[in-house]
DNA sequence: TTGAAAGCGCTAACAG
DNA sequence: CTGTTAGCGCTTTCAA
């Protein structure tokens, strides 16, 4: 890749490399004749160029580049939450890595090591589940700035909705509609996430005397939703409605629901989390909680450029969504 | 960011740097004592290092990074050809930059200079319109290689679906099933796709002696679908399918039909293009043509590796899905 | 207000 | 088989 170097720029203005450099840096102010930055600034023009990143980045030991590692980019929770924080590093200039972990703790634990070499100056991080200890210890005594997105991890600063009170909720609304037999399809376990909306749903419940008939884990997936559906109502047949720990699981249990020959709302109600593009496509309309992904990620990316400043804990409002997979009464 | 470097590695396993940088870059192919290169090896993992990007990007005029540049990743079809060009990217080492341009042309230009700055080896691009011809023809004298995904763009070499084709198959497949008076909601002018998809139809159409009682051009996202489709059934009340140029506008269609009350597919068909994720979870489910995203994705990243070499244009195959949003007969 | 010089961490000749 | 040397392109003292 042929390149036009700032000596290049320097002879062609007739001034020394430090001069263009002060121009590129802005560090001009007032102490630059007029007529030399123009010189620069035209010759900068008239060569096209544009500085070399890699060699900024070996002298100031700072590479502009925030990462963002996450279990999957085609989730449409975490793709919005991807362009939060993309948008956000973009306003400051800063180029955004999207590393797709996959679900797979290997591939996110090879990704550490690919971003201390690429020398990231920062990384919003959605782990897979517990993450590698060491690995991250190691990206924080080589001082790169981290925020957990979406899920707790014990000593990192987070962004994390209100999933114990939004679940809560939930449980609140499906209870004053006279659901008694609930299922609850989990997330995985080790994820802050899938078990604070169990706990906030199960304690809100037991206010009422209540508790689930069922409890299975899943993985968040659509079909880890649908095949767990499946089981539990083949096993339960007097089932009243379904709860699923975000809405891919919920459209599986419809899914599930719809081959099974049940009638949603009339025979079973369905709820979810998340409200992501997807709960409001499926007939009937999900009766969810909305988590505002794409402020989750420009809040996680705020919180990482403030660095030190910044709060340990960043709480996100939910807010339930009746849809008419739960009517009743 | 302290960073351990190649010197200290040197010193500790008492050799020189250009050793520790032989063994790093496998460049000791028989000619290195195995016990000097263990001496080498211990050092590295006693301090735990990790070679700067920078530097040996410095050196070696590669950074191993390319980029891809598209209109939103939070569009399925687009995060899943992400995903794909990713894969391949991780399987050679390399890393990838998602560029969400945000459906701007304008951002899109902007990260031009940005993917210029940073060095990139290569882009997969999927334009929003007609990009910007000097921007782009800068990139290539620069030697940034480049490959155009899922649109033409004249010049680049591209990989596509075969939208003519698959187009002109969902055409006969109407014909066969009865419908004469169809209203089709092209995706953007100017873009190769939307462009070839309307006329597959046409001209298949034609072969039948008809052709669509009514065009109207929107821009691949739901929000158009839907509002177009809501003024053509206003306008066109005997409207008997509406034929879409991507699945997100089918969908808006489908929501436009509900709204206005007009059953589907009793009294209307519908029918989308891509066969992304929310296409099976709509109902009635769509009829549309499947485009291998993800292959699609994997196959922009081959070709990008492959270079010169490859071949200037590959056409993937597409293939037409018969769902229930057009019976008939 | 500007220039000269040193060096960020690494690799690639070229010696030895 | 291994070390020495000279940069890659930029920023930043320090001096003028």
């Amino acid at each position: 890749m042929r390149r036009v170097t700032i000596k290049e720029v320097a002879a062609l203005a007739g001034v020394s490399p430090s001069t263009v450099s002060r121009v590129l840096n802005g560090k001009d102010a007032g102490h630059m004749r007029p007529e030399t930055k123009e010189r620069v600034l035209a010759a900068i023009r008239a060569l096209d160029y544009t500085p070399a990143k890699a060699a900024r980045t070996l002298r100031k030991r700072k590479t502009g580049v925030i990462a963002i590692l996450l279990p999957d980019i085609s989730n449409p929770f975490f793709s919005l939450l991807a362009r939060g924080v993309a948008s956000v590093a973009f306003e400051h200039g800063l180029s955004t890595l999207i590393c797709d972990s996959d679900n797979s703790l290997e591939k996110e634990t090879q990704f550490w090591d690919i971003l201390l070499a690429e020398g990231v100056d920062g990384v919003v991080f959605v782990p897979v589940g517990e993450p590698d200890g060491a690995k991250v210890e190691k990206l924080r005594r080589r001082g790169v700035e981290m925020v957990i997105a979406d899920r707790r991890v014990p000593g990192f600063p987070v962004v994390e909705a209100d999933n114990r009170g939004g679940s809560a909720s939930l449980a609140e609304l499906l209870v004053s509609l006279g659901y008694r037999r609930i299922a609850y399809l989990a997330g995985p376990k080790g994820v802050s996430t899938a078990e604070d909306r169990l706990e906030g749903f199960q304690v809100a419940l037991e206010k009422h005397g209540l508790s689930p008939t069922v409890v299975r884990c899943g993985d968040f997936t659509y079909e880890s939703g649908y095949s767990l559906a499946r089981e539990v109502l083949s096993q339960h047949p007097g089932m009243e409605a379904i709860v699923a720990g975000n809405d891919l699981m919920a459209i599986g249990a419809l899914r599930a629901a719809e081959d099974l020959g049940i009638a949603v709302p009339r025979k079973l109600g369905i709820a979810g989390f998340d409200h992501v593009f997807p709960a409001d496509l499926v007939r009937p309309r999900l009766t969810t909680v909305a988590v505002p992904a794409y402020q989750m990620g420009k809040e996680a990316m705020r919180l990482l450029i403030e660095g030190a400043k910044a709060p340990e804990r960043k709480v996100l409002p939910v807010k339930p969504i009746l849809g008419e997979s739960t009517p009743r009464r």
